[in-house]
DNA sequence: GTGCATCAGATGCACAAGCATTAAATGTCA
DNA sequence: TGACATTTAATGCTTGTGCATCTGATGCAC
């Protein structure tokens, strides 16, 4: 890997970090301000909702996302005792959590939509 | 904005969180299993050593970095403790701290920027 | 000079994150 | 059936982060 490479790609990673950071700073604070929602609580629940499912497991919702095992369970755990997500047992496979949105939930979900798509915009080309 | 719209953007958006964290994760972990190094930590040695300048001010090794002023304040202050930054007064104006890379801190710093460069090549285009 | 706004950096605090571990249910194979 | 591995989700623990605040030093207007 030649010197030049190796500037490209450190150059790539630092905007990288730096658009990351001024985006997910700025959402969480905007989500967390105008409707009490943190960044990955507005993710989990704005990917539950558009699945268009009814209920999904926990694991079927982890999917996809960026958090590990233990921060989506907490995450999930926030959205419950906020009353925007309610969990019930998957009869199925007695292991598993079925989550599934609440009115409330899908009420401050359609509230801090908005919000979400207006900082992206903003910041996204 | 329309429906479409919307998607390209949330999706650009999930698709760098997803990108951000796995590289960003990785990082850590390789850093500071192999160099006992954090990511931030490294970050800022890193841009210490490589900004050619025998000593900066917080300030302005702060500058562009990823990170609010106390999170960056502490990692210099985990830097420090780890013996591979040196702080001294600056003279000129005496509210600020000069930051100066230790013998320990080059040497660290040069073991580690291989693995370092190998993550984001391994990640990265 | 005095007063006041501003700036550099450190710190108290609350909280979300990852890692390792745990508990219980399920799967597998003999 | 019984023993053991695997999977699902939760939890104890430590640590890094941002926000707000604090302490000093500097600049500026009067």
């Amino acid at each position: 890997m030649s010197g030049t490479e190796e500037r490209e790609l450190v150059t790539q990673w630092r905007d990288l970090m730096t658009c990351y950071n001024k985006v997910a700073c700025d959402l969480d604070r905007e989500l967390q301000d105008q409707h009490g929602l943190g960044l990955s609580e507005f993710e989990a629940l704005d990917r539950l909702i558009e699945s268009g499912q009814d209920k999904l497991r926990m694991h079927e919702l982890a999917e996809g996302m960026y958090l590990s095992q233990s921060a989506f369970s907490r995450t999930v755990a926030r959205l419950e005792r906020a009353g925007l997500v309610g969990r019930s047992m998957c009869m199925d496979d007695r292991r598993a959590m079925f989550v599934t949105a609440t009115e409330n939930g899908r009420a401050r979900h359609s509230e801090a939509r908005d919000t979400h798509r207006k900082v992206l915009a903003h910041h996204l080309s």
